[in-house]
DNA sequence: ATAGCTGCAAAATGTTTGCATTGCA
DNA sequence: TGCAATGCAAACATTTTGCAGCTAT
């Protein structure tokens, strides 16, 4: 009955609400990357009751918990997802929105040298790439 | 008299304005990425008349002709450079808000072919690095 | 019991736009 | 001269917040 996200916040002291347990729920089952307004529709069916400035309060908590991270796809909102284990990428279909994910180990050794040489050490990245189709 | 950016909008045809000539000034003076506040303050001392619609239209327009480059630091508001020929990245000091400019033809490569991999070109990309000093 | 969460509505923030006027080419 | 650009203020979209009441622990 417990989703994913729900245990994640129990192991990380949260304190459970029906609305947050709603919020989570639907961001375990969501396998894209939705904004608030979309979180807040899918929370509203499950449960009327929730407010967007719950979703809002609750999408900040969930990310300063690691729980779940915020992407910006340059649409105007922010966009969420699951905070998995294996860091990735994305790469957008410039022509239908599509979001795809990546990741690649040569990648993740060339930006850690990179800051390194540099003098720093990376604690978050972020990598769009925007592309149309190949022919 | 001319700044470097008014001569690439008078080249790429665009009519110059005395607030255009202003804010192309101030764009080929600073060495930042400011925000629109801040270039319209700076625009504003060059002439006071300037208001901050016309930052914002202008802005519009010199980034569609490619002038310049909007910016997304994640602090909530778009910040702008000069739109260089090299291809570059930034690295955000998050203890002190510095960005560093970096770029790295392995990097490129990399980029080119992971998006090639899953059948795609890229037609634009964005890479942050968020950082701590090493000690 | 009570510290903290929620809903509501108002406010704040960043950006865009309608319209009358002004100004480049 | 005429079409496009400007200034102003209002509108917009997204996000945050103050406050009174409610709820999990």
């Amino acid at each position: 009955m417990n989703s994913r996200i729900e245990k994640l916040c129990v192991e990380r002291g949260l304190k459970i609400t029906e609305q947050r347990r709603v919020i989570c729920r639907v961001l375990s089952e969501s396998t894209d990357h939705p904004d608030v307004e979309e979180i807040f529709r899918r929370s509203v069916e499950q449960d009327p009751k929730i407010s967007i400035a719950t979703v809002y309060r609750t999408m900040r908590l969930l990310e300063e918990a690691s729980v779940i991270e915020k992407l910006d796809l340059r649409d105007g909102r922010a966009r969420y997802e699951e905070n998995r284990d294996e860091h990735h990428h994305h790469l957008i279909d410039v022509k239908t929105g599509a979001v795809i994910e990546f990741k690649n180990d040569e990648l993740e050794r060339i930006k850690a040298k990179i800051a390194s040489e540099l003098g720093y050490d990376i604690i978050d990245d972020r990598l769009e790439l925007y592309g149309i189709k190949k022919k």
